[in-house]
RNA sequence: GGGCCGGUAGUUCAGCUGGUAUGAACGCUUGACUUGCACUCAAGAGGUCGGGGGUUCAAAUCCCCCCCGGUCCA
């Protein structure tokens, strides 16, 4: 796609009019600037065009140093002082969202309901300072000094302009910032430069204005007027202000410190450093560095090197001494940054697993873990870093604090499963190694390091330690990455396919009203009078309004009937299509527009799924009272015979904890508590009770539904529930599961169907108890020794074929089907097994014939009618002599309609022509015989 | 959600193009020799080759489905 642009007048604004502002172009990138500068000659951003470079270290811009709490202070209050309503931050895990996982910038939190028109915004204008993470910026945290990091705080002041209410737009944005910047900050007016530029993410476009101080990004103001539709821009009805203050950048101006960390992390950069044994860090040197490290930008497929390079040549310091000095401060800066983040993502419950955000935990942990190691730092460092880090933040976020243990805990078992991988993967190296080494092989190729990475977690600086220690070279390429991204290219298949016939019905059904849902006004309604508002292909109905419940939130569509003066016709399934319910009946062609119809659900299936529904709510309260605050649902379905939830968790449930979960959840059972829903605004709903309320994920629409089970439980929830817990009964956990990585699932019975499930086990109990003739209480006792006979016995089976086999060659019980011949010294034995056509009890025979001569040839057959076997075996003796027992075997194999083979003193063969079988064993003898003759 | 790797003795793994798992090492048992801190030697025990189908005279091995574990990427 060409890259959009927009006309001058999209930023010609007042403001820069009216301040003396005028718009250059710079000669270096391109791009459009403004500026009150007359000597300005280029847009002086320090990036990959080298428009500019840092001139704010050591020497601030600002009339004072900020630290960040401060400077996050100055910015809410500034902008609070200006008719901004301050907002709390949003979690940096976006659950409320389900095309993403993480917050990475402040205007996400109102995405896609406030942008669309949807919700109201919390407050309009209003301002936030949002913790954001980016982990596409992981590679860059610590080689740009700062100016990426993958957790920073946007300060973000947003305006939403409807068309009919206009709060402000570009002109007024702007004269905040600038306002913000001279007024608050004190950074000279002429030293702002605002550069063009063209905003698209998440769909949406629109003109902004990036904010440079002193070569330095530090804020961009983006205005959202477009939806992105193919290669067009459409006018968006709802158009957003969207600012982003980097907080921590304009922190790092007001310092003028060398880096960005040192500036936001003060004291706990400086234990970092100790920690790692880095003493005596050069400032002078690191200024000079810092300067030009705006041009240094590394992605997957570009390198740390070729800007390295261009460092040096500015800097005149070579490349060696660059890498010497800078690699262990980078490295501990990305400790830094990392610590920080792990500590945000798993103080809001994200378990790491192996799937989804639990993944980009363990990425950023096994980063840190290997870091530290790369510094030769003592794994154990990694809690003290992170006990500093929860000490540091939860002044400002208080909730981090509580989860203190919680993640300790569960980076403790993380570091366990790494170490796991670590060691697993040592041994495949070292396999491999060998492997090459006999090959006579000293390097390990490009795709077989991929692959290790790939396949088994192993980065290649570990593997490159452990092959060279097996003294097997390894040269990691600059592009590795890059290679394994291609690995998935090759094998990325597209997957696409949406049926057609569900898109027909969505289109019909935006056409009609909206169906009014009975469900909701009175879930025990079981019976209502409805017209028909249409009817779709003879058996999709539409009502005017129905109690029917659709499938939804894990819990099945209702079935039962809908009848008319002079038909009934049975409700199959029952799915809701945008804001309409759809009714699909077995046969509705006699169903016509308009008509008066009698709804009646099959109560008891859906009374079942009520309890199913209210129980779940309450398993869940009960997990997280039992394993801790980061539980979390992540699925469910309910059904009539059971029911499951699965929830996030670091370990397996033992049987304790499972029965405690059950337990509690019976208690709240007992404990009668009402059941109360209520449909909320959104903004209302987050901020009484939080976003764990977004346990079944994102919840679409502008009010919520709010089920709250007295105070065990609160969650959004679309389904349909019981008024109190009481009418649950009972419930009965009846299996647990590991679903993924850090995913457990319990699964569960309700009421009568609970008692069945411990029935059953009963049932199952005394059957075992009968079968074994052993009472209940020692069944387990019973089982253990009939297990423990029934291997000896098998064992036993072994030693008498064999034993069997060695009392035949030595009594010479074999003469009677025996044939035996003799040529050259080598005696060819031949027997008939008659119908035994196992082969290990010819084997057996036949070894053992052997071990007592080793002059012979055994040749040996059976069949059952169906299939007929021939075995060779030859004695150390008659293989000298000549015997090639596979050959003979493949030779006369084709006789009786099979095949063979083997090595030369031991072949088998089989064929399905028993009738030939004769003629088979008589082409073998004389094979072998011919074979001893010609040697 | 997609890709890749793996599941064989108590443990870590061999087992190539189907043809005896006399599998290897460590561990275990017994005996001998020694008694210092991975002793040595000898003998021995130990395996539904993750599960289920299929192909074949014959499957740990080839094909399909499922289960379990690991891992990378969204």
């Amino acid at each position: 796609m060409d890259k959009k642009t927009f006309p001058a007048e999209a930023y010609t604004l007042p403001f820069f009019k009216e301040e003396g502002f005028v718009r250059k172009l710079c000669p270096k990138c391109g791009e459009y600037y403004w500026t009150q500068n007359e000597k300005q000659d280029t847009c002086g951003e320090s990036g990959s065009d080298e428009c500019g470079c840092y001139s704010f270290l050591a020497n601030p811009p600002t009339t004072k140093k900020f630290s960040l709490p401060e400077m996050r202070e100055a910015f809410l209050s500034f902008f609070e002082k200006n008719g901004h309503k301050r907002v709390k931050p949003y979690p940096v895990v976006a659950r409320w969202r389900k095309d993403i996982y993480l917050t990475h910038a402040s205007i996400i939190d109102f995405q896609p309901y406030v942008t669309e028109g949807i919700a109201p915004p919390p407050a309009n204008p209003l301002v936030i300072s949002q913790p954001c993470i980016r982990l596409t910026d992981i590679s860059n945290t610590g080689p740009t000094f700062g100016r990426h990091l993958t957790i920073f705080e946007m300060g973000g002041a947003h305006a939403f302009n409807y068309p009919d209410k206009n709060v402000y737009w570009k002109d007024d944005t702007v004269r905040f910032h600038q306002r913000f910047a001279t007024e608050v900050l004190g950074i000279p007016s002429e030293e702002i430069i605002y550069k063009e530029g063209v905003w698209v993410g998440g769909g949406n476009a629109g003109p902004d204005v990036e904010c440079i101080v002193r070569g330095l990004e530090v804020g961009t103001l983006v205005f959202m007027q477009y939806k992105v539709i193919g290669d067009e821009f459409v006018e968006l009805p709802i158009r957003t202000v969207d600012t982003g203050y980097g907080l921590d950048r304009f922190t790092w101006i007001s310092q003028g410190a060398p880096s960005l960390f040192q500036a936001i992390y003060g004291d706990l950069l400086k234990e970092v450093y100790s920690m790692a044994g880095i003493t005596n860090v050069d400032n002078a040197f690191l200024k000079q560095v810092a300067k030009y490290s705006g041009l240094v930008s590394v992605d997957k497929r570009a390198n740390r090197l070729v800007a390295r390079k261009r460092v040096s040549e500015l800097t005149g310091i070579d490349l060696e001494t660059l890498d010497k000095v800078l690699i262990p401060i980078e490295n501990a800066w990305a400790v830094t940054d990392h610590t920080k983040t792990l500590s945000f993502i798993l103080s809001e419950g994200v378990v790491p697993s192996n799937i989804q955000e639990g993944y980009l935990a363990r990425l950023l942990f096994r980063r840190v873990y290997r870091l530290m190691r790369s510094l030769n730092m003592n794994p154990d460092m990694l809690y003290d870093i992170i006990d500093m880090q929860v000490n540091y933040w939860s002044n400002d976020f208080p909730h981090i604090k509580e989860m203190h243990k919680e993640i300790v805990e569960m980076l403790k078992v993380e570091e366990e499963k790494f170490k796991d991988t670590l060691k697993r993967g040592e041994g495949i190296i070292k396999r491999i190694a060998t492997d090459l080494k006999t090959k006579g092989e000293i390097n390990l190729s490009n795709s077989k390091l991929a692959e290790l990475y790939d396949s088994h977690g192993l980065p290649p600086e570990i593997v490159k330690q452990v092959a060279e220690k097996e003294n097997i070279q390894v040269e990691v390429p600059e592009n590795f990455y890059a290679l394994v991204a291609n690995r998935h290219m090759q094998t990325c298949k597209p997957a696409e396919e949406e049926s057609s016939s569900e898109e027909e019905l969505e289109e019909i059904a935006e056409q009609i009203t909206p169906t009014e849902k009975l469900y909701y006004k009175d879930a025990y309604m079981q019976e209502f009078d409805s017209t028909v508002k249409k009817v779709i292909d003879g058996k999709y109905v539409v009502l005017d309004h129905t109690c029917f419940y659709p499938e939804g939130g894990g819990q099945p569509a209702d079935q039962g009937w809908l009848i008319t003066n002079d038909s009934k016709h049975e409700v199959i399934n029952v799915q809701k299509i945008g804001k309409v319910i759809v009714h699909e009946v077995k046969s509705g062609i006699s169903l016509k527009e308009d008509i008066i119809i009698h709804g009646i659900i099959d109560w008891n299936k859906r009374y079942s799924l009520m309890k199913a529904h209210t129980v779940t709510h309450l398993i869940n309260g009960a997990a997280r009272r039992v394993l801790g605050e980061h539980v979390w649902q992540s699925g469910t379905q309910k059904g009539l015979e059971t029911s499951r939830l699965d929830i996030s968790h670091y370990r397996r449930l033992s049987q304790e904890e499972i029965h405690q979960i059950e337990i509690l959840a019976n208690k709240a059972i007992t404990a009668n508590m009402k059941v109360e829903t209520t449909w909320l605004p959104r903004n209302e709903a987050e901020a009484s009770y939080g976003f764990r309320l977004y346990q079944g994920g994102a919840v679409p629409g502008k009010d919520i539904r709010v089920v709250k089970t007295g105070d065990w439980d609160v969650e959004a929830c679309a389904g349909t529930h019981l008024k109190s817990t009481s009418e649950v009964g009972l419930v009965k956990i009846t299996y647990s599961e590991r679903i993924q990585d850090g995913v457990e699932r319990l699964g569960y019975a309700v009421g009568l169907k609970a008692l069945e499930a411990v029935q059953k086990q009963e049932e199952l109990l005394s059957k075992v108890s009968s079968i074994l003739n052993s009472p209940i209480d020692k069944v387990d006792k019973t089982a253990e020794k009939i297990v423990r006979e029934l291997k000896e016995a098998n064992i036993e089976k072994r030693r008498l074929i064999k034993e069997l086999a060695e009392k035949e060659v030595v009594t010479g019980s074999m003469q009677k089907t025996e044939n035996e011949s003799e040529i050259n010294g080598i005696t060819i034995v031949k027997r008939d097994f008659g119908d035994i056509i196992d082969v290990n009890r010819m084997v057996q025979t036949a070894s053992e014939a052997i071990k007592h001569n080793e002059a012979i040839v055994t040749l040996f057959y059976g069949s059952d009618g169906k299939t007929c076997r021939i075995m060779i075996m030859a004695g150390e003796i008659a293989t000298q002599k000549g015997v090639k027992a596979n050959i003979v075997i493949k030779d006369v194999a084709a006789i009786f309609g099979g095949g063979g083979g083997g090595r030369a003193n031991f072949a088998q063969g089989g064929g399905t022509k028993c009738d030939k079988i004769k003629e088979t064993i008589q082409a073998a003898e004389a094979a072998i015989k011919n074979q001893i003759e010609k040697c």
